[in-house]
DNA sequence: CTTAGATTTCAGAAATTTCTGAAATGACTG
DNA sequence: CAGTCATTTCAGAAATTTCTGAAATCTAAG
């Protein structure tokens, strides 16, 4: 398969981006190609499009699974297992964010609370440091859990219209008086 | 400087969890150092107390002040750097997420509207797709700006109660009637 | 059971990133 | 403006990550 200058050019920035986040280059190529194909594609394929081997595009694909980030579909008289980015842009926003805060956030959290429970270690300013991060931390998951409850549609809406809201607080003293009056 | 246990151990963690980011191991130890240490600390201390050399400390720091991460200090009568992290664990928290955006989803922004720009490329699909994803950006990056313009108060107020908000947005019909009507 | 894809594994090669020590630069002090 | 201390730069060394080709494993079909 040869790309079309779109493609090839799509394809090489998520490259290069893909360096930035953790994740490596051509796990980054993977994805925007499948990101772009309407149709699921089979290794061979994305080996050949690619200009990489044949065990690179296993490497990589193994590495988006894990991610839950393709779906893997398989064509009726074929027997090579085909992949596809799913289409709905909102889930793979939704998948990526659990997944990164299942690596990034979450064992850290782990390890926060860990050092808490050493006891006091004679520094004050450190546990007092630890403490105080492991509440934001907290208090960030507790939101995300929340949102995480919402369907697509009220999350578009709350981003629409997403500073309104704030100023929204303000006003309904009467629905949850504990809101404004804390602190 | 000798660290204690409880230094130690956060210290190597942020190591760890810098490669799942995108810094490197030795830049997370140094940030992590910095953020529980009561007092500023110079470049000679942060040396012998992760067992690097000087001259990586420097790159490390060099580093987190192109983050913006770090605050340069002075200690009078004494004419070395002396380096901390801000107090506030907001202000943290927003130059992360403002530098990441910075890095990671801006350019991305960019070349999306340069591809656009590049006119009808015979690749409905892949325009397609490339659109939709555009407007999700711009959507996302929309929401941040109208965050970003918040104080932490009322930042907090809206995390505390997150999901309580989404619900919210159905009752305010009269207010925002585009919001309840729309789609 | 045998054969023919298809996929995965894995050890080493290649590429990239990180780290170091030495030298260069900068900047304050007497 | 010489001397001292602090910091930065940089080329190469060391470490790590990524990639490849060959071999191993798996799976369906005959």
């Amino acid at each position: 398969m040869t790309l079309t200058p779109l493609q090839q050019e799509f394809v090489l920035h998520f490259g290069e981006m893909g360096s930035r986040w953790g994740i490596n280059r051509t796990v980054g190529q993977i994805y925007a190609l499948l990101f772009i194909s309407s149709a699921p594609l089979n290794a061979e394929t994305i080996t050949d499009a690619l200009s990489i081997s044949r065990s690179n595009t296993s490497m990589g694909l193994k590495e988006l699974q894990s991610w839950n980030l393709v779906r893997l579909k398989h064509v009726p008289g074929d027997r090579r297992d085909y992949f596809t980015t799913p289409d709905d842009l909102w889930e793979i926003v939704r998948t990526l964010v659990s997944e990164r805060k299942k690596r990034e956030i979450d064992p850290t959290l782990t390890k926060l609370r860990e050092l808490e429970l050493q006891g006091p270690a004679g520094d004050d300013y450190a546990e007092a440091r630890i403490a105080e991060l492991r509440e934001m931390i907290e208090m960030m998951t507790g939101f995300y859990a929340e949102m995480e409850k919402l369907e697509t549609e009220r999350l578009v809406k709350l981003m629409t219209f997403g500073s309104r809201i704030a100023g929204l607080i303000e006003k309904t003293g009467g629905m949850f008086p504990t809101l404004t009056k804390r602190k």
